[in-house]
DNA sequence: CCTTAGCACTCAGGCATATCGAGTGCTAAA
DNA sequence: TTTAGCACTCGATATGCCTGAGTGCTAAGG
């Protein structure tokens, strides 16, 4: 079931006008947009063709046609030119990216709302959270004699800490001794792997330290825990209001409350495992959730290093002008896996451009 | 001008009734709802009176009595009765507060989802960057050869590390050193201290160290500023889909993305300073920003300890449950509060209930 | 066989008109 | 000072009409 390159192209016009305009998209008005010489009712029975095939969808007898997300799959996959970035918008983007020297959540955080604001759809990031980490490493460096801050990396490099206020004293050899027993007991565990019996017997070989080994332990479950089920930043929710589909109030808000429940979000972005590394267009009733049945979703994904991968991507109206998004999100991820991938380098060192 | 007892009463019930309904109150209504048992003619008089003296509005010459913002002061002021938590609700919070020992910055972004959740309102939350903040102390960690950790701990007692990896080697004596003269050349300085000589002093007395003592100061700087300009954490923006007053989409467009912009926000926030330790209200035009000019924003601050303060609040409409969020909140400020001031205790612990 | 012109038909959206009823303000009596 | 009664106002809703964009179909033309 081939279509004629006419009807393609004619696809193609209302697909492109109806991004535009979103408005339906009739016969005259193609024969005029579209570099085609035929008269509006050669089109008109292309149309008709098209519609019938599940390309089209006419919202009322009388009205324009409107792509069906079929007609934008198609859309998407054949007909769409790829879209390269202005020089202008690179350098924007470039510009945001390296900002900031963060911390890794926060970099994603501000990838998302960098996202949304170069799009105008909400945008959301997260980092895959599927591995299993293990505690690398821990220090503990005395601050006075009633406090510690405790450091505690991952073999993913992720270094968090926290300050310690205790209740009594305590001496750096009583720190150094803590320090040992810690790295000796519970370095390379997974986080299941930290049981409580575990931590009894560290804290048994430590001898009445106030249950310290049990507080640094949790500390390092906490990491281990919030790194693995890695939070979902969204950024840019109101953007849904800019969009006409959106002017009922009633689908504005359930997309919205959807948006703001991490959990669920973070679940069905899961599921359409990357498998390329290019980006991912799921068009309407191609989303697995029902709340985004009628709306579209582009994802890419960028590395993080150690194998980890983290997704970034918008939601938008099935009208959506995938070829901008898909091009912008693509130049986004590619950016943040270069800057996770590249070492600490002091300032003044040239960096490679390519 | 003495209001009487009667006028009290009735503009009390209008009030209620349109925080409950959102719909204009006319005197019969009042008559069977309030207490009274006078007609509704003569609840009419009363209402004339009202809307005469600026607490009452009317919408068009056939339509109830709606409240004015004058209204709603007199009505805070005066006539609210002070809402007390259910025990369940009471339970909720404390609950939430307690789950997790977290950073500081997520604590409030926290207990700002919190708020919004509670109120079914838009709620944000920051911590008060007035302070001129300086650097305690520096510690450097060696992971292996090729990179080591810096943990920069301020005079409010935050901690912040940052993995740093090089392009060269580098010894445990070389960190040492390096250590010792971040420890003596940079502590007890505030940010605007941090100069160029000053750090360019300072590599030299360390010989060719590949500009690391840069780079450490330049992350300690970035910690300090963000610190100072410490960012507002907005939450459940979507809520204001809730309420009928923004059924139109212009307007939740316009307060939505007002309240994305977190810049002008923690200005407005930081402006009506939190004089008296309890809540504040600003109903509609009392409100400094244009933007918020028609909607009502309810404030209570925390102590984060060391003489530092946080503002928790939320945004509404005008026609907003004053007494009920305002006990949330002030019990969530409350929280708060006793949450930073408290030391870390070991698990098990037996906490002090009051 | 494909394309085009012509034409009758459909239907959403805009506009004017009519109706309804909640709520008011005023007056006069209690 | 309160109350009952009443005419009046005006938003909300319903109804009908008209318009015009856009269609599908048919018949003629290349």
């Amino acid at each position: 079931m081939q279509l004629t390159e006419r009807k393609k192209k004619i696809l193609r016009a209302v697909v492109e006008s109806y991004i535009e305009t979103a408005e339906p998209v009739g016969s005259k008005a193609l024969a005029a947009l579209a570099g085609l010489k035929v008269s509006s009712a050669t089109i008109r029975n292309d149309l008709a063709d098209l519609t019938e095939q599940g390309y089209l969808e006419q919202p009322h007898t009388s009205a324009g046609r409107v792509p069906s997300p079929k007609g934008y799959r198609l859309y998407v996959n054949e007909l769409m030119e790829e879209q390269r970035l202005s020089l202008e918008e690179t350098k924007q983007i470039n510009d945001a990216l390296h900002l900031k020297m963060q911390e890794l959540d926060k970099v994603i955080g501000q990838a998302g709302r960098m996202v949304s604001q170069l799009t105008n759809y909400p945008a959301f990031a997260m980092a895959e959270g599927v591995r299993r980490l293990t505690i690398k490493r821990f220090d503990l460096i005395l601050v006075d004699s009633a406090s510690f801050i405790a450091v505690v990396m991952t073999d993913s490099s992720v270094v968090k800490n926290k300050l310690f206020r205790l209740p009594a004293e305590l001496s750096e050899p009583q720190l150094q001794l803590l320090t040992t027993l810690l790295n000796t007991a519970f370095v390379g565990k997974t986080l299941d792997q930290l049981t409580p019996e575990l931590m009894r017997v560290a804290e048994h070989a430590a001898g009445g330290s106030y249950g310290l080994i049990s507080l640094v332990v949790s500390f390092a479950m906490e990491v281990l825990d919030s790194l693995e089920n890695s939070a979902v930043y969204t950024a840019g929710a109101s953007h849904i209001l800019d969009h006409p589909e959106y002017q009922d109030v009633g689908k504005a808000q359930k997309l919205m409350s959807y948006l703001s429940e991490d959990r669920s979000l973070a679940q069905a972005l899961a599921l359409p495992a990357l498998d390329g590394d290019d980006t991912k267009i799921l068009i309407g009733p191609e989303n697995v959730a029902d709340e985004l049945k009628d709306t579209s979703v582009v994802l890419a994904s960028y590395d993080i290093g150690d194998g980890m991968k983290g997704v970034i991507g918008v939601v938008g109206p099935t009208r959506m002008d995938y070829a901008k998004v898909a091009a912008k999100l693509s130049y986004v991820a590619d950016g943040l896996s270069k800057l996770f991938g590249q070492p600490e380098l002091p300032p003044g060192t040239p960096e490679k451009e390519e």
